[in-house]
DNA sequence: GATACAACAGTGGTATACCAGAGATGAATC
DNA sequence: GATTCATCTCTGGTATACCACTGTTGTATC
């Protein structure tokens, strides 16, 4: 008998960590900022034990980095890693990409036709949290459809760490009609069985979605960033 | 006057860390034990606290998993686990590989020799674990020449997951005059900038790494492995 | 003998007190 | 005024007690 009582009961610590990871992507803690267990444990309201496996799941996702014996820093974000990021998802969405070319089911380009509609509007700031949840979703879908969990756990890691980067991205304009171009051009190509269309399709996609961020971070003034990389 | 009261350098939860690490990668804790917080802190002598972090460490590692309620298990082995493991690492070295091949250095070229040099002795345990170590080091390295610190970070944390596997392939037969031999085709294809040659040889020596484990696990009468996949 | 239910033992989760070590601060000394 | 050094504060790290929840087990009932 188990019946779906298992409501909203989710631990202080995973409540915590969701917070966190809120004010780290909107910037309400901004990158380089330090904090410390005490100061947040203070701040929300519960005690030190919760917060050290929020902080320590933030670090593991590379939002923030550990100061022994100062406290826990927010990640700064250097060009530099930009470009790392982004190689890296093109490594591994290019692969996956390929891999779901090989058999793709009517399923998978079903539910990638309807992601890849979605769109948001510049001024509505919950628009863009449901984009970007869409946006993941899509891309996860055919990392799903290459049947391998491992890469999928990885892709979904990268894109924990890259939200931040998305959402200074959303800010600078509209490219909303870009983006769902772009899906559209992957979709099609993996529609016709053409592989390596799908690969330069996928290849352009995320260039297209690395430079729209660049070209935020550096025309916008964003003080956040280190243009040290 | 400060008496030199404590010559711990590294934390308690380190080297519980380590410690669980080594038993899981030993086989000492064999994969689908279910162990708890507890029961760890008393065999380890010390509070839940650090023994939690440990936990959290190899969770995260994919070494463990959680069982809400239950306690934690060592993560089994299926053949599936296998497969997308090694999928992955071929997708991250072949890319790695190339964007070394792009402007390989000397310094990158000797170590890579010096490296690719070092074998093992099959009934020397000792021996297996410094292989294993310079093994690691060899593809890290390649991944550094990439210059990509997120990839190098994805990569390790792969050979973290991987390494309980390598340590059952050293087991079944001496192989380490085919793994000196792959690893030898890789570096000369690198030393003479062909990049197709290093791609060739990256996926060879990585497949045959695989179908070796495979082979031990199959052939091997190891009931730690669920055979499900 | 089968079943229902209550008491129990074991789990992770949390709060809290305390510790050693590192940085900052400020006063005393040159 | 510059420098040194003691003290004080803040940090994460650890031990521990307690909690709510859950799976189990044993007993009483049918």
């Amino acid at each position: 008998m188990s019946i779906e009582t298992n409501e909203l009961i989710t631990s202080l610590a995973e409540q915590a960590y969701l917070r966190l990871r809120k004010e780290i992507l909107t910037c309400s803690l901004s990158p380089g900022q330090v904090v410390s267990e005490r100061e947040l444990a203070c701040r929300y309201e519960i005690s030190k034990t919760p917060i050290r496996e929020a902080l320590s799941q933030t670090c593991h996702d590379g939002l923030m980095q550990r100061l022994p014996g100062r406290g826990y820093m927010v990640a700064p974000i250097t060009i530099k890693d930009i470009r790392d990021l982004f190689d890296l998802r093109l490594i591994l969405e290019v692969a996956a990409a390929e891999r779901a070319a090989q058999h793709p089911t009517s399923a998978l380009i079903t539910g990638l036709k309807e992601m890849s509609d979605v769109s948001y509007f510049i001024d509505e700031p919950e628009s863009h949290i449901s984009f970007l949840k869409t946006n993941r979703e899509f891309h996860l879908a055919m990392a799903e459809a290459a049947e391998n969990r491992r890469l999928v756990s990885v892709l979904n890691d990268l894109f924990n760490e890259m939200e931040r980067l998305f959402h200074l991205g959303l800010r600078l304009r509209d490219s909303s009609q870009e983006m769902v171009h772009e899906h559209q051009e992957v979709v099609s190509a993996l529609e016709n069985g053409d592989i390596e269309g799908v690969r330069k399709a996928v290849t352009e996609q995320i260039v297209a979605s690395r430079d729209r961020i660049l070209e935020a971070i550096l025309k916008g003034d964003i003080q956040a960033v280190q243009v040290s990389g």
